[in-house]
DNA sequence: ATGCTTGTTCGGATTCAATTCGGGTTTTGA
DNA sequence: TCAAAACCCGAATTGAATCCGAACAAGCAT
């Protein structure tokens, strides 16, 4: 039923299973995501992954909540540079540093978001959604011109979301139409035009 | 081995197949989407679902291509309304149409893409995408103005990434913090916008 | 330390869905 | 008319996910 860890052992177990599960998943894709696999390269047997998760689904999710936390925690420190940015390089700039962590590691990372698009369920990127609204926050702060814009939540709601999967589907497209840094670039001028746009209109 | 459908009465199988398809996957989810309940509301044998398709993945991508289907045949008379619009109308107009599109039938494509969202981020909904490349076509035809944008390719793939995904992640979220109409106009917005500013840099 | 309780691990047994296969039925076309 | 091709069936196979009860380890009181 799904218990929480309580022992240090415990907790040791847990956390080589949802290793184990990013290097099968980066490896194998995640039809190859098997629990015996996953079992026996964590070094323990299957009943085993039972007991801290409620079914297969819920270690895939484990994978990639916990990858989407390594990258948001490589974000955080970062806010305070990109907050003094204007908003165009904000931007690119936070999208580049996506792609170098995506990067990084022999692309385990890229190659986990490639294999399990497919078998994603719910949001899987509560974390980058959270640091984002951090940084939003943050940005606001230092830019306070910019809360005169109409619909500011619409805005970041589009901006967040929509901004989100089209790195998260190029990065999955095996050869995109267009490059990386060409798509960065786009969308940091959108973004930036919009936002222009409508501090402009102001007296 | 996936054979085609030569005589009437297995392109009728073929139909109910997917038919009973869109049902299930409607009803019970893309976990709930079996074999043994296709054939059954099909009316056929399970056996029959292999006559025509490789495996489970090909029939729920025929499900899916025929919703993309369904919705991009309906966008396509539309077409010659649409050119005739701003770029904001135009974008706001054809989102209107895909909700209402979504909400008909008892909302059971809408359900579909909910229960299939992780098929749908993967699957490329060809026939979708056609059919707006079509739309950008005549668009362009109509306002030869906005062809002197830079990176159109560029603004355009992520206008179409960006977008979709957009809508789609809010239709599939239960309780989204805007409304549809607040993300259409935010989106419509934002795309002319940046358009707008970049057709202001021309001499 | 010793015995007791609870957390943890194990791996075979069970369940369940996808896929196959051999054989029967209908349609085609020569 | 009659083979051959197309079509359809559903029990049997297969393989992965999940469950379960016994064995093992850790914490804890006496």
């Amino acid at each position: 039923m799904a218990r929480q860890p309580q022992q240090e052992r415990a907790k040791a177990t847990v956390e080589a299973i949802i290793g184990a599960g990013i290097i099968v998943l980066a490896r194998d894709g995640s039809n190859g995501l098997t629990t015996r696999k996953v079992a026996d390269t964590a070094g323990v047997s299957v009943g085993s992954l039972y007991e801290y998760f409620e079914d297969k689904k819920a270690i895939q999710e484990a994978i990639i909540d916990s990858l989407a936390r390594q990258i948001s925690d490589a974000i955080r420190p970062e806010i305070k540079n990109i907050v003094r940015l204007p908003m165009r390089d904000a931007v690119f700039n936070i999208l580049s540093l996506v792609k170098k962590l995506l990067e990084k590691d022999d692309e385990r990372v890229l190659h986990c978001i490639r294999n399990s698009m497919e078998h994603l369920r719910s949001y899987p990127f509560k974390p980058l959604q959270k640091v984002l609204s951090e940084l939003s926050i943050q940005y606001l702060m230092h830019h306070p011109e910019i809360a005169t814009i109409k619909n500011l939540p619409t805005a970041s709601y589009i901006v967040i979301h929509g901004g989100m999967y089209t790195v998260i589907h190029h990065m999955a497209d095996k050869n995109p139409p267009i490059s990386f840094d060409e798509m960065a670039g786009g969308l940091a001028d959108m973004i930036s035009a919009y936002t222009e746009a409508n501090l402009a209109t102001n007296p």
